[in-house]
DNA sequence: CCTTGGCTTGAAACCGGTTTCATAATACCA
DNA sequence: TGGTATTATGAAACCGGTTTCAAGCCAAGG
């Protein structure tokens, strides 16, 4: 019942542990004869080699510590899916913890992280501030996944850029009255995103209405919640820049609920560019963010930094999906 | 630049690290003011003890692995999620793999765990017929969410039933011609669904017409897809039981495209409950799937089992949640 | 005052690998 | 054939903790 070790092989290969090392990991040439025989004794005995005690003796664990936000919204869930995937044909295994996108949270998660001795750190999203994870993380490779933080390895997107094209969008197609549900207030994504709204409407001359803009929190209810208000109170709008796809699902609801035909009474736009917003009815206009190409290229990055190669942050591009939620009003 | 190690913190405090880690475990009386020595040190250098190597030491990684299958489905994401927020409070951190839905990457996957020595395993999903599972982890606390495999300790829904329900349900508001687009063939989920939805029809007497039963494979695009070609070849029918809310969705976008309206001419059933459903235009009735809280079950039972108790396997039951997909036409 | 018993404490063995270093064996060349 | 350069190999140290074990200490009891 005993587990099987190195030295097992050893005896039963007739050679020094030495050498049952090295032919493991091929990190000398031993005679083909020895090494038959501890292959043959490795596969006689099933043996499997114990990575805690490799970890220990190389002083690298093979581990990623991945810091997640579990705040329910699909686009994060997307990031960690890509970072699974990407870490799942490497010796590396990615192991997880969860801040709940609150500072102290996260900065017990990294601490946790960081006595496991993981090799590096991806940290998806979350609230804590640069310098900290500069304090924090120093000299451990780290990428940091959905945020921008200057003098961190990032990979993010363009929010402002892609708002202001989204928004810009609405206003070709003869929007005036474009209604904005922002996300969670001190969320950066957020804030960006408000700012090319508003970068597009200067341009173009239209005014920043007041009631127009709305505070909600990337949930679909805040959306529901939200364009039900602004009926109810006779506020005109003729299309929605939602501050996600969850929250223009909400919208959508909103709307069905009010027998407002979409898109030809009010047009919907969407961030993400989630599973279903292709699927929605109609199908959803939206900016695409490639999440899950975000997981995969944060992980590619950590593995060149961890094997000494200099990286820089990548922008990822979003791009708007056109489909059906939006119509022409000339 | 080096790594403090215990070894430096005895030296700083003045007492062997034999009494330091007493002092850091709580394992043993210490005076007073060695104690407070030590954690004085512990503190002033920022000490951070080396799980690898107490690992090593204890003979417990204090890590849980997760076998994953990143199929795209918000089903087993939704499990993950509660897996990681389980574990979360608890010295353990689980480490994630992919087997997607293979049964060989699947078996290497377990295999990595093991070589990682994990305390217990959680198995989400998955192809790897129940022998090979007990001949794998033998002798590991493992628990299997989202199958039932008798002899192994599982978290499942009672999907027969389940479908029984909802079918019956379907009948009981008028419904005649139902159509079901199923799930990937082979998936024990999508078997017993069928089961629960034939049994229903023979219940009640009515026919089981092979037009109306349809492969999918659990994707929103499967259900747009084969409406749109039952549309298209005239076969007619009152209501739909999809495999799952994306296939719901594309069923729903299918009766879109065709001026079909929800509910009044198609009703729709899904199963999941995801997140989208209760946003959908109509709002899905669906079959709800308690995914995260299986996930969080499983942990739970994991937990209890490296502690030695004997558990029993869970079965979790769905439940119908009537929202506006579904009309009676009496 | 001496003995017995209970506690705290440090030395050392141990967990299961990797890696250095010295040695033995082989190959090479004159 | 002798001497040196080169390899293959094993012994032992090491990674950083935990745990056993025996010794040292102090208090209580006779």
């Amino acid at each position: 019942m005993k587990n099987i070790t190195i030295d097992d092989i050893a005896r039963v290969a007739g050679v020094s542990k030495s050498t049952v090392s090295r032919v493991l990991n091929g990190t000398a040439k031993v005679h083909p004869d020895k090494k038959k025989a501890v292959e043959e004794a490795t596969e006689r005995l099933g043996f499997q080699p114990n990575v805690v005690a490799s970890s220990l003796a190389r002083g690298r664990s093979m581990t990623i510590g991945v810091l997640t936000q579990l705040m329910g919204t699909p686009f994060y869930d997307a990031i960690s899916q890509g970072v699974i995937a990407e870490f799942n044909d490497t010796p590396y295994s990615p192991i997880f913890v969860d801040g709940q996108w609150q500072k102290g949270e996260e900065v017990d998660a990294i601490r946790a992280l960081i006595g496991r001795r993981v090799d590096g750190l991806v940290l998806i999203g979350g609230s804590v501030p640069s310098s900290e994870i500069a304090n924090l993380c120093s000299g451990l490779p780290t990428v940091i996944v959905g945020r921008n933080l200057p003098g961190h390895k990032c990979v993010y997107m363009n929010n402002e850029a892609c708002a202001y094209e989204a928004t810009k969008y609405l206003i070709a197609q003869g929007h005036r009255d474009i209604a904005v549900i922002r996300g969670l207030e001190h969320h950066q994504d957020a804030v960006d995103r408000f700012a090319g709204y508003q970068r597009a409407l200067l341009e173009a001359g239209l005014p920043l209405k007041q009631e127009l803009v709305q505070s909600g929190d990337f949930s679909a209810d805040s959306g529901l919640e939200i364009v039900g208000d602004l009926l109810r109170r006779n506020v005109s709008f003729t299309a929605v820049l939602a501050a996600n796809d969850l929250t223009a699902m909400g919208v959508r609801l909103a709307l069905y609920r009010n027998d407002i035909p979409v898109p030809e009474k009010v047009s919907i736009i969407g961030f993400d560019d989630q599973l279903e917003a292709a699927y929605m009815s109609p199908p959803l206009t939206t900016v695409k963010q490639p999440s899950r190409k975000m997981g995969s290229y944060a992980s590619q990055c950590l593995l060149k930094m961890i094997d000494g190669k200099s990286i820089d942050s990548i922008c990822v591009d979003g791009e708007l999906v056109q489909r059906e939620s939006v119509a022409s009003i000339q």
